[in-house]
DNA sequence: TGAATAACCAAGCAAGCGCTAGTGTGAATG
DNA sequence: CATTCACACTAGCGCTTGCTTGGTTATTCA
């Protein structure tokens, strides 16, 4: 639960929980699987963890931290002006998705999953990933570049680009940016 | 798994099933919750369904069904330019996940969970389902009301509906209807 | 009235689940 | 050299899971 406790190793055995929970789903998830892509023995794995929750916890608080991090640095290197800022947050967050294709697709599929109290913890972050969001709209609302109700606006575009990790390939012709582009361009006024 | 195997009663659970479903997702739902559910024990489930895996065919196929009804009806309804289908049919989708919640949402959050042979089995539903879709968006890019690539658009639209089930309040001040009349608004050109 | 059929129940099995207890390492620390 | 510590192992406990079996009740229809 701790921030503080993330030992270099623990950090390595999330990783590889995040990569498992995508495929399979945190509730099909076992200890034993987990613990034998870890290369250990499942009673092994609670030395780190203390429990399955606490894993899940771990991933999820990963994802969020590591999306909130890099949408900040996109729309700090990028020009001022609205449409720059907007393209870049999807940018980023498809990058968050796809580049690394795990933990902050466990943060917004299983959160969920959480118990109540690792909800409560976590979700300061989540809150502040969505100011973020909100705050660019306001922007390109402002801007004339889209219209409607800012709430309904940001829902909108969050569902459209969390939704790719049902249907995009990685492996196909298109790359994380196109997507980006293609959304923004969509719902740009001209 | 068949379609003709259809009772009354066999209906009935399946509604009561979809609803668990939903509520705390396929795989955490257990068949004494369904059982329970339903005012029967857990045993006496399977001489509706041979397995888990045929209720969550049953109620996938009845969602998916339902959609695909409901879509046709919708844009048979209406007048046939292009911006009152596209509206018609974002306010099926809606009406679908949320006027009966629960069919549709499992369909769309838990198909991962079929089996290859069900999956196979079901999926030209889905497909006609999409193609509505992919015909209604086709005429608005030719009226050029919205513009983009014909699949993206389509995968977008969809995938900001389908998160809705994620964040809205049906007891709210809004109606799916205003949802739909909002997303059609936000991407229409101007 | 009697046979057929659909719907259900009581009891429980085998497998798998999360997790614990107790022990053994080799490397760092006093 | 003794102690501590992080990390891993073995073994299995207590419980839940999906599902089966063998038999009972209610309903339908000839």
């Amino acid at each position: 639960m701790n921030v503080m406790n993330e030992s270099p190793r623990r950090k390595e055995l999330t990783r590889l929980a995040a990569q498992l929970f995508v495929q399979e789903g945190f509730d099909r998830t076992t200890v034993r699987m987990l613990a034998q892509e870890m290369g250990i023995k499942s009673g092994s794995l609670f030395h780190h963890f203390k429990d399955k929750q606490e894993i899940l916890a771990a991933v999820i608080e990963e994802g969020t931290h590591n999306a909130l991090v890099i949408a900040r640095r996109s729309i700090e290197q990028c020009p001022a002006e609205p449409e720059a800022r907007l393209r870049a947050m999807a940018r980023a967050h498809l990058e968050t998705l796809f580049a690394d294709r795990n933990a902050h697709v466990v943060a917004l599929f299983e959160w969920r999953r959480l118990d109540p109290a690792a909800s409560a913890h976590l979700s300061h972050l989540r809150d502040a990933y969505e100011a973020l969001w909100v705050e660019v709209i306001d922007g390109a609302l402002q801007a004339g570049l889209i219209h409607g109700d800012r709430f309904l606006v940001s829902r909108f575009i969050l569902g459209a680009l969390n939704w790719t990790v049902r249907w995009y390939d990685p492996n196909g012709s298109r790359t994380p940016d196109d997507l980006a582009d293609e959304l923004v361009g969509m719902i740009m006024a001209r």
